[in-house]
DNA sequence: TACGATGTTGACGCGTTGTCAGTATTTCGC
DNA sequence: GCGAAATACTGACAACGCGTCAACATCGTA
C-alpha cells in the first residue's frame, strides 16, 4: 500500500481537494507519493537502526514498519546500507553549515575557529536526531563506521580550512594531511565518549581539543624545523 | 570431517605412533582435535574476511574453506562476529608486548615513550598479518570497528601509562580521559590513512603524532591553569 | 473516457541461519 | 584389549531474509 493512500484513508480531506490542497503541491500525485514513500522508509530505518543496531536490522524490519510491500523498498534503495548512507548524509548536510558558520565567525583567528568548530561538532553530536547518535549509545562491541562521499567532502572542506590557517600562521612544516587526520581522530574519539557518557562536559572537551590541536601544531612546526 | 583425521590421511605417520609422537603431545586426541579445528576455523575466517569483507562473509563461507561440517562451527563460535573478535584479540595480544617494550625502553622520558609507541603501532599495523590490516585495505565505504574487552584493556593500559607520565610532568590540569582519547583517535585516524596509502611515511607520521601529543598536552596544561 | 506510462504488490527461488537426532570417535574402568 | 559412557561431528531441516518479476493498480494525458 502506498503511503499517500494510507494517509488519505485516515485523512479528513477527500481526494477531490487535490486542486485546492494547501501549500505549493505543484508536483503531481506520483511525485508526492515517491517523496512520501522515501521519507517513510528513511524514518522507519532511523527508528529500526536505533533499536536493533546496524548489523541487527534487515530490509524486512525496515519495510515492516512501513505500509509498503517488500518489493517497493527496492524502487527506492538497493539495500539497508544505502538507507543508512542516506541517513548519514542527512546528518552531514545538517552539520556542514555549522562548520561554515564557525569559520565565518572565527575570521582569521585559528584558535577561535578550533574552539567554535569543536563546540559545534560536540553539540551537534549530542543534540541532533541522527542515526549515528542513537546507535553510538548502544552498548555494542561491534560498531560500524561510514565514509560516504558526503563525509569525505566535509573532511576535505575541513582540510582546506586547516590549510588556510596553517599557511596564515606559517606552519609550513606541518603536514596538512596528518593535521587534518589528527583533528578528525580527536573529534571522533572524544565525541564517541561524550555519546557514551564516559565524558560529560562537552564544553570542556571542546576547549581541550582546540588547545590540544593548537599546541600540537606549533610543537610539530618547531620540532620539524630543527 | 575433523581436521585431525584429514591430516592423518595425508600424513606419513601411522595412527599407532601416538605414544612416540614428537613434542609434548601430552594432551589427549580430543584436545588436539579441538585445537586444530579452532585454528582451522580462525585461519579460514582470516582469509575469507580479507577477501569478502566483514559484511560480505557468512558463516558458511568460513566453514566451506574448512573440512568441517556446518554444525561443527557452532561448537566453537556463536557467529562470525565471535570469530572476528577472536582474530582481533589475537592482534591486540600481539601488539600488547610492543607497547610494554616502548614503555620499558622510554623509562621516564615522555617524548621517547610517545615516539616509540606510535612507531610501534604504525609498524605493527603495516606489517602484522591481522584481519584488521587486510580489511582496512578494502575500498569500502562501510567499515567495522571492534571494541572487544581485549582492546579496552589495552586502552586502559595506555591510559595508565599516560597518567603516570602526566603526573611525572605535572600535567595536573590535563584530563587523562581526554588525553588518552586523543592519542587513540590520532593513532587510529593516521593508521587508517597509512593502511590506505593516503599517507606513506610511517616514520614521519609517528614523529608528527608524538610531537603533536606532547605539544598539545603542554598547551592544554598552560591554558587550563590560566 | 480510454490508454500508455509508471509504480506497487507479494509470492517465488535461492541462500543463510542455528538446531538436533543420528552417528562416529575417544576416553576410561576393568 | 574390551565395552560402555562421554564427547564431538555430521548434514538435513525449518525458519527466515534476500532480490526479482509477472500481475496488478494508479496516474497522467489526450
Amino acid at each position: 500500500m502506498q503511503v499517500l493512500r494510507a494517509m488519505k484513508t485516515t485523512s479528513v480531506c477527500p481526494p477531490e481537494d487535490r486542486a485546492e490542497s494547501p501549500e505549493g503541491n505543484h508536483a503531481g500525485k506520483r511525485e508526492q507519493t515517491k517523496l512520501a514513500n522515501r521519507s517513510a522508509i528513511l524514518e522507519a530505518g532511523r527508528q529500526i537502526f536505533a533499536e536493533l543496531g546496524y548489523e541487527g536490522t534487515t530490509v524486512r524490519d525496515i519495510i515492516r514498519r512501513t505500509e509498503l510491500a517488500s518489493g517497493t523498498f527496492y524502487n527506492y534503495f538497493k539495500s539497508k546500507e544505502e538507507v543508512f548512507h542516506a541517513l548519514h548524509d542527512d546528518g552531514v548536510a545538517r552539520f556542514k553549515p555549522l562548520l561554515r558558520a564557525a569559520r565565518e565567525y572565527a575570521g582569521q583567528d585559528f584558535q577561535a575557529f578550533m574552539i567554535t568548530a569543536f563546540q559545534a561538532y560536540f553539540k551537534f553530536l549530542l543534540n541532533d536526531q541522527s542515526v549515528d547518535r542513537e546507535m553510538a549509545a548502544m552498548p555494542e562491541w561491534t560498531r560500524v563506521r561510514f565514509d560516504t562521499p558526503e563525509s569525505l567532502a566535509l573532511f576535505d572542506e575541513l582540510k582546506d580550512d586547516i590549510v588556510a590557517f596553517a599557511t596564515e600562521f606559517k606552519l609550513d612544516h606541518v603536514d596538512p594531511e596528518l593535521l587534518t587526520a589528527s583533528c578528525i581522530g580527536i573529534a571522533q574519539e572524544i565525541g564517541d565518549r561524550l555519546l557514551r557518557g564516559r565524558i560529560k562536559d562537552s564544553e570542556a572537551a571542546a576547549q581541550f581539543a582546540a588547545y590540544f590541536v593548537l599546541g600540537g601544531s606549533q610543537r610539530v612546526q618547531s620540532e620539524m624545523q630543527a
